[in-house]
DNA sequence: ATAGGCGCCTGCTGGC
DNA sequence: TGCCAGCAGGCGCCTA
């Protein structure tokens, strides 16, 4: 669920309530998340102070003032602080209490393929990074690197963009949104791509996410940002989830396909191969 | 190097 | 009305 907008807007959101607050308790559920809980990491955690809270990728790190949280929220991973009189609700797996009493911060995920874990400090958790090769956030990517990322690799863009060591935070709807706007079609492949799309798919990628961004990402089902609001960009999308719709541009009716293993939208007539 | 499939989970929808 | 297959914002592992 959660891609680069849904997780900015949550790290943003979150900023507010959290920094400068101590963790005062933490209660774990029974069931494991993707990664289990390491024994004894509440005793890790309570006292500590969050100084400050931020994202890489599709990831959340949480300064605790040296270690750090590092949270990732799968497909319906929600974090939220909220009143600790609100009742929990079923699927919240980790609740950390905040100094007075007042607010919890709240992990809860349905599917449980999020993760929460504790690193020691700053370069363990750039070192757990690394180790995955997660690659440059989509606003910052240098000219050269770009180019040769996608001109290097014999697959198709679909597959190019979800991949997280070329860019991080995108996936499968600002894939096909990054896409639709940059009017590529989602097979073409990275080799044949000639300067000008390249430069094309890259502004149209910023584009789009700067977009989400400002309407606090996409609610399809479970998202909510870090205040519990969802998001709005769900109503600007022009292809994703536009199946048999017309294309906003041309009329055309809006087609699925499967591609790198994810269901794939486009126009078949404003996305040409290059 | 890349594609494709599976598994991890739960909940919802659409088709019969 | 009821049941069940199929699908869902992710990711890591395996095989070919």
């Amino acid at each position: 669920m959660p891609e680069l907008p849904e997780v900015e807007t949550v790290v943003r959101e979150l900023r507010g309530p959290l920094v400068g607050r101590r963790i005062t308790s933490v209660s774990c559920g029974r069931k494991p998340l993707r990664v289990p809980f390491a024994r004894g990491w509440s005793k890790d955690l309570v006292g500590r102070c969050v100084h400050g809270i931020e994202r890489r990728g599709k990831w959340i790190l949480v300064d605790l003032e040296g270690p750090m949280l590092v949270v990732h929220l799968g497909m319906t991973g929600q974090f939220t602080v909220v009143p600790a009189d609100i009742p929990r609700r079923p699927h919240t797996h980790i609740v950390f209490g905040l100094d007075d009493g007042t607010d919890e911060l709240r992990f809860r995920d349905v599917r449980r393929f999020g993760s929460v874990c504790l690193y020691p400090d700053r370069a363990a958790v750039a070192a757990r990074l690394a180790a995955q090769k997660l690659g440059p956030e989509p606003f910052d990517v240098a000219p050269d690197y770009w180019r040769h990322a996608v001109t290097r690799a014999n697959r198709c863009l679909k597959a190019i963009l979800l991949d997280q060591r070329v860019l991080a935070g995108v996936g499968n709807i600002y894939a096909d949104e990054s896409l639709f706007e940059s009017r590529l079609h989602p097979a073409t492949l990275g080799v044949d791509m000639k300067p000008r799309h390249l430069e094309r798919l890259r502004q149209a990628i910023v584009a789009v996410l700067e977009k989400a961004i400002t309407f606090r990402g996409s609610s399809i089902r479970d998202y909510i940002g870090g205040s519990g609001k969802k998001g709005g960009f769900q109503k600007e999308f022009r292809v994703y989830g536009r199946t048999g719709e017309p294309c906003l541009n041309c009329g055309v009716p809006i087609v699925v396909t499967r591609m790198a293993g994810r269901s794939t939208h486009f126009c078949p007539r404003c996305q040409k191969r290059p």
